[in-house]
DNA sequence: ACAAATATATACCAATCGGTATAATTTTGT
DNA sequence: ACAAAATTATACCGATTGGTATATATTTGT
């Protein structure tokens, strides 16, 4: 019982990766024995398909990120300053490289939406949690006075505050430039201190 | 000579939105050949390998939905209106859809940005000039005394155009919400107006 | 320590993958 | 209209896909 839950993690972790990078179809079970020096018979004692691993790494990797960004917002004080929390994180380049192969969001985003429905079900829930968390932070930053009260759309602005994320993530993932990265971001550090 | 050109236009046509939709992996042979009604040999008589097919289909689509902004484009008188175009027409659902699937830059940067460098390097240029011709618009508007000399950095706005772009689409298709993208896109509308 | 339970490895399955050789067919220039 | 050229269809290739049955090895609770 033990021994199971602990290969089941070695699994996930190591896999997890690669979904990232090569993305649901384009990992192989071959790719998963390899990655972890686990034969087929073991994988499939652990986990029922493929498809469980791959929602397990996804998780896995949002997990990861979510740590990473919730840690540092708890830090701050005002609400500006942790809204502020997402373009200083991304934009250093090796900060966002908790996850390697980009946002795990995006990546099952766009390959699941007319493909995989369970993946896209999580990517959806996870997005809507952020969008949430994102409002959350803004509506506080009302009532505390932070923030003017009546310009203020706190969905329009999540969904903005995300969209750009996403997008910054895709144009430096293609480019390949972290300049374009913090360019970017410079852009989202100006739309949030507009804010206030 | 004529036929075959005639049948590689027909081929790349049937085969662009499933590209699209389904990525490059996620395309098979066979799928190409459902989509077509025709036989393997007739797809290798007219295309070296399955990476040319997606490679035109890929130029289709971006062609496709290139047409239908410039054409708009060049409608418009000021500068401030040719911008306005991508927030405008990106609010409409049913024009965004001139290619089913979503962005072909987006959804091929995503797919192959780990995998298919040959594909990535397509997503790459077209992105590029995307890019320039943002900056050639807000450039031009500069020089024509319609935005603000000094307080715009060109590519810093034209990358966050794109951005915003890129990830509402992303959010409009996950969350299947077309309130989402034009919601995104009010903000896309802002951040142009405060150009002047 | 030992038996029961669990986990891992081996060997296999049918189906599908991208691709090719060749034969049959159709289009082409004359 | 006819021969040459080009296009399409058929039948196949080895490799790989996700998945399973079963045997072996290893943990587990007692």
């Amino acid at each position: 019982m033990r021994k199971a839950e602990k290969t089941k993690q070695f699994i996930i972790e190591k896999t997890a990766p690669i979904f990232n990078t090569k993305g649901y179809s384009g990992t192989s079970m071959s790719d998963i024995t390899n990655a972890t020096n686990l034969t087929k018979g073991s994988i499939y004692g652990n986990f029922e398909n493929k498809d469980e691993v791959a929602v397990a790494a996804f998780k896995f990797n949002v997990k990861k990120l979510h740590d990473v960004l919730s840690r540092e917002i708890e830090k701050q004080r005002t609400f500006k300053e942790k809204l502020l929390v997402y373009p200083r994180l991304y934009s250093n380049y090796s900060e966002l490289e908790v996850t390697i192969g980009g946002c795990p969001v995006l990546n099952t985003a766009i390959e699941s939406d007319d493909t995989h429905p369970i993946l896209k079900k999580y990517a959806e829930k996870t997005l809507l949690y952020w969008k949430e968390k994102l409002m959350y932070l803004i509506n506080q930053g009302i009532a505390a006075g932070e923030f003017k009260a009546n310009d203020i759309d706190p969905e329009k602005t999540a969904l903005t505050i995300i969209a750009i994320i996403e997008g910054a993530v895709m144009i430096s993932k293609l480019t390949g430039s972290a300049k374009d990265l913090s360019s970017i971001m410079v852009s989202l550090f100006k739309i949030i201190e507009d804010l206030v």
